[in-house]
DNA sequence: TAATGTGAAAACCTTCACAGCT
DNA sequence: AGCTGTGAAGGTTTTCACATTA
């Protein structure tokens, strides 16, 4: 198997086995075939199998996938097996939300620094994390080492913060304000919409 | 132009057009070529003008498209010219701040009734919104004309949620627990999962 | 026997390139 | 002159189907 690049599709995928592994071990099960597996995910055997192709040979001909070893292997090909460090900017009702919310932190991800545009918010303590003023960004990412950027501000000031994150130093952002901001290549984007997920919902429901 | 299957991945995009035209109209712009849409989305002017001649001829021949004209076709297409009703399951942090998010109203998303299955809760009032045991889903969704639940369970108790809000009649479901649920064929699901996203991310951040 | 890994085929999606309209 | 709408080409992703191996 010689490296050609991976789709990208598939590596969107990656997780979603990693999360479906990890369900089967809790539940005790040792093997799984992509059959199986597929079953579970909605997905067909063949892409499962296709997919993890393009990272090497984890299965066992006439058994299928030890779980174990295939979420180590899947960990490591997606940087799960250490600590990546975000900041947040904007701590409104969403950021707030955001910085509480618990999902995170088991899974690696921890945000070490929270950053406001505001005098009333900035020297406040957000659960736990003091809000500091935007001048403090860039030194902040520097020295606490932060690579991903969250953030959670009014959909007028993104492009601006998201500038100002990507001069900071940040590799990746996730951007949940509605816009679709414009990057420098090498910068990794994801953006959480629900408006936009629900608008493209209505096309099937109408009628 | 005969009616061919559209396919999803257009479906997916008409929601941004929609946003970029409307920002483009708040400023003040009557008329847009493919080429300058494209610039504001990262996109090429082929396949915007790809996907919009899937559901007809909405620009002219050296001019481009009128702005008004075109986001009223695209509201159409895509069911934004209706109110849509949708319930709340899960009034916890998450919930909460889902009630509480400014985004969706101004779209036309309107969270008309919240439940959850803790005793504590019901009754209480949640940004205005009575929470109602699980109970009353069923009713409410015919008496309140609800086609889209919203999920802000914990995993564990999602899949469960999910058939009920199906079997008591939605259409759609906008899934914020960390889980990929089984739905019937004819129910639209949108997964928001920040976590997933962020685990993609890693792999290009990784080294 | 049972299930992987993978070339090849099929399906799907994007981009090209240009006729045709304004 | 400028830009749309669209067949056709090109590229990508999924699915098929089977040789191979435990």
């Amino acid at each position: 198997m010689q490296s050609i690049e991976v789709p990208e599709v598939v590596v969107l995928r990656l997780p979603l086995y990693v999360r479906a592994l990890t369900q089967l071990q809790m539940a005790g099960t040792d093997v799984v075939s992509s059959q199986q597996l597929g079953g579970h995910l909605q997905m067909t055997p063949a892409q499962i199998r296709k997919d993890l192709s393009y990272f090497g040979r984890f299965g066992k001909q006439g058994r299928g996938y030890n779980i174990q070893f295939l979420l180590k292997e899947l960990r490591d090909i997606l940087g799960l097996t250490r600590e990546w460090r975000a900041c947040l900017v904007g701590v409104g009702r969403l950021g707030r939300a955001i910085i509480n919310y618990t999902g995170f932190a088991p899974e690696g991800f921890t945000i070490v620094a929270a950053f406001d545009s505001s005098d009333d918010q900035i020297g406040t303590d957000v659960g736990g994390i003091e809000v500091l003023p935007m001048g403090d960004l860039a030194k902040i990412i520097a020295t606490k080492n932060v690579t991903i950027g969250i953030v959670a501000v009014p959909a007028i000031q993104a492009q601006p913060v998201i500038d100002i994150l990507v001069e900071g130093g940040v590799k990746g952002i996730l951007n949940y304000a509605p816009v679709a901001p414009q990057v420098p290549i090498g910068i990794v984007m994801r953006n959480i919409d629900p408006v936009l997920s629900l608008q493209s919902m209505t096309f099937y429901l109408k009628d």
